[in-house]
DNA sequence: ATAATTTTGTACTATTTGGTACAATAAAGG
DNA sequence: CCTTTATTGTACCAAATAGTACAAAATTAT
């Protein structure tokens, strides 16, 4: 898209790209959380060394927040992709179905970053970080959106107010993340997909 | 109860029940979480000394799944408790409806130990504590036996399976914990606790 | 007073944490 | 070869972590 890869006309060429590495720590904090990653762990998951990583980055901290945001935006085009594929409905049971098969199958479940680093915030300095409610907003909106064209096009019979149904999704979702990452019995788990789906109707 | 302010025969009398400062640290991690508890706050929430506290028990860690167990029981006793006052349903609702409550009040909310702390272990270790699992089990198979019991006497008609009924209350539970710690807007909230009431019918 | 027991205070340890400083080296163009 | 830029390696630092050791003081019964 831009112009990464073109040359920079002198000096050793870079091996690495910034949204990569940064990509690759999304993906580490998603699954270990912000306190759980520990620098060193974080620096191999990037694959660069300690000093490359103070030279392109001011903290772990900046790197997280660089992460969180594409985690956004990742999310946003995933979504807007799938609609494109399988509609409105059908993208919004998906993405459950998705995540209770992989905890199924490979025992392990990455959850939502901004959910889990929210929380992870908000228990250990007991208060709600700004930028994690301005995102959470920003999730909000998106999902109001997305359940809104669901419900002109047919495809989402439950006319309760967009808003608050994308809400009840979102709610629904991060308990049945929170449930399969305590441990509840698979037996059980089909019959919260049933529950997403009366929901969306 | 037991014999708790006995005289010890001699010596210099004990200034604190062990069964007291677990209380205590139960509610200083609930609050704060396992990793985001450190030693010496959670000394100063006990009110002790850090002599007496090793004198006392053999590690943080173990004050914590003590914590976890009192947490049980707590929260057992306090439903059989609500449940005679109230009844089943009611006790169900009421139940979340006091977080909200106190979320909308104070803006803060302790959440759930178990999921909670069961998260914190699960993001740090990547897999689920056999402990906690244990004790998931348990929360499930009270309120299985506690919504069976509403189903019986009209309290709850819905008559789906009383477990699986119970799964999705508790799915419901921590969802709504999880986006009121995430900062949701109150104006959605009030539609979520419709939301359980809907479930419970 | 003395023995028994509990609590406290102080000092210490070993480990891990995120982060810094800086020289050495690698890879390109001029 | 020389300059420029990117990466690496090594060494270090200050703070925080859970936990230990042990003497001193407090409070009781005998």
């Amino acid at each position: 898209m831009t112009n990464k890869s073109v040359k920079n006309s002198v000096g050793r060429p870079k091996t690495f790209e910034k949204d990569d590495v940064i990509k690759l720590a999304m993906n580490h904090f998603w699954e270990h959380g912000f306190e759980g990653t520990n620098l060193d762990d974080l620096l191999v998951a990037m694959g660069i060394k300690k000093s490359s990583f103070y030279r392109t980055f001011k903290s772990k901290e900046e790197v997280f927040f660089l992460s969180l945001n594409l985690y956004k935006q990742e999310t946003f085009t995933l979504l807007e992709q799938l609609k494109g594929e399988i509609g409105v409905k059908e993208t919004l049971v998906q993405i459950i179905k998705y995540d209770i098969d992989e905890a199924k199958k490979i025992g392990k479940l990455k959850g939502c970053l901004l959910i889990d680093c929210g929380k992870e915030f908000y228990k250990k300095h007991g208060i709600i970080s700004e930028y994690m409610r301005t995102e959470m907003d920003d999730f909000v909106d998106f999902f109001a959106k997305f359940v809104k064209e669901g419900q002109l096009n047919g495809q989402i019979t439950n006319q309760l107010d967009a808003k608050l149904l994308a809400v009840r999704y979102l709610t629904l979702y991060t308990g049945i993340i929170s449930s399969l990452q305590a441990g509840i019995e698979f037996s059980v788990v089909d019959d919260l997909l049933f529950f997403v789906e009366e929901l969306l109707k």
